[in-house]
DNA sequence: CAGTATCCTGTCCGATACTG
DNA sequence: CAGTATCGGACAGGATACTG
């Protein structure tokens, strides 16, 4: 993707996509949740060029995901900090987690999400806070928002709200 | 990345990564689970370009995301369903899109998830299947399963289990 | 240790034209 | 409608050398 000669259309997933899509960033951001904070760690556990951490490092800071720190002043050294959003990135990794484990053919426990406490495994599951159901559950769909309904149209055509979830529901595409 | 040369390193999230792990992938399968399913639909709603949506096609069909399956004789005519490891990814677009609300700035309610059936708006959290806790509040982490200490041992030194939860914890990492 | 500076290659992608 | 074929440009990313 040409970076910034793309429209996101209003999409969410998109904008989300257009500060940490790719590749580097999300591994990177991975290991800044594992709890790592210096340029050689994250080269080392990559296995990344330095030149291009350089840039992902500072495309990720520019985004807001890391702040840049100085920690010693000489010589002068710098970690990179989660911020809030880039601490909201955690379900994502989850997500991803959950979706490698069960999809490629690594060694099911080789990494296991555990609750740092009690020491107990722990198995992510998406419910709709409200009602505590999960969301595999639930037709789950979405739908063009009030404000939106224009932006929409212009993606979809000329359909209604409910012609967009008939169309989701025709493919079983609820399972979210 | 250079797609191939890649060494996932035994990690879940660079491995689903290999399989979607590009812009536009995930954009399709979002399209994908929102019930669209022909080349000309994609095409239209995300702007690309027929060759690169051609590829990427390919590319999600041989991950076995997506299925190619001729519905019209003549003229030959081919969707894309979801096959079930496509849908598995319905969390990672929730995630993304819950971010995306959160920390673009396009109008909040310009998308949103709805339960189809009551049409109540819905509020996805993670939580732990067995305990119900949100993991927000949960302290977790990603720790070496048994298996893989040995491969762990190597992306992280010789780090001991603890050690790796210690790391975690200093950087608040643990808001997964 | 924490990068910067260069050079080079691959390939992702867009534009366009064409086909059954 | 559902693609295939071809071309060209922009970067991403790797390798390597160098610095305070």
């Amino acid at each position: 993707m040409r970076q910034s000669s793309f429209n996101n259309m209003g999409c969410p997933i998109a904008g989300a996509l257009e500060h940490f899509g790719d590749w580097w960033s999300l591994l990177i951001m991975r290991d800044a949740l594992d709890g790592f904070t210096r340029f050689d760690e994250f080269q080392e556990n990559l296995g990344i060029a330095p030149n291009i951490l350089t840039r992902r490092l500072k495309s990720l800071t520019d985004a807001g995901l890391l702040e840049r720190r100085q920690y010693s002043e000489r010589p002068a050294r710098y970690e990179y900090l989660l911020t809030e959003s880039g601490r909201d990135l955690g379900p994502v990794i989850v997500a991803l987690y959950l979706w490698g484990i069960k999809h490629t053919d690594l060694d099911h426990h080789s990494v296991v999400l555990v609750d740092q406490d009690s020491g107990a495994e722990i198995e992510p599951v998406y419910v709709d806070r409200r009602s505590g159901r999960p969301l595999r559950e639930i037709r789950a769909v979405f739908a063009a928002g009030r404000a939106a309904t224009d932006q929409m149209r212009r993606r979809h055509g000329p359909e209604t709200k409910a012609a967009l979830r008939d169309r989701a529901l025709r493919s079983g595409a609820a399972a979210l």
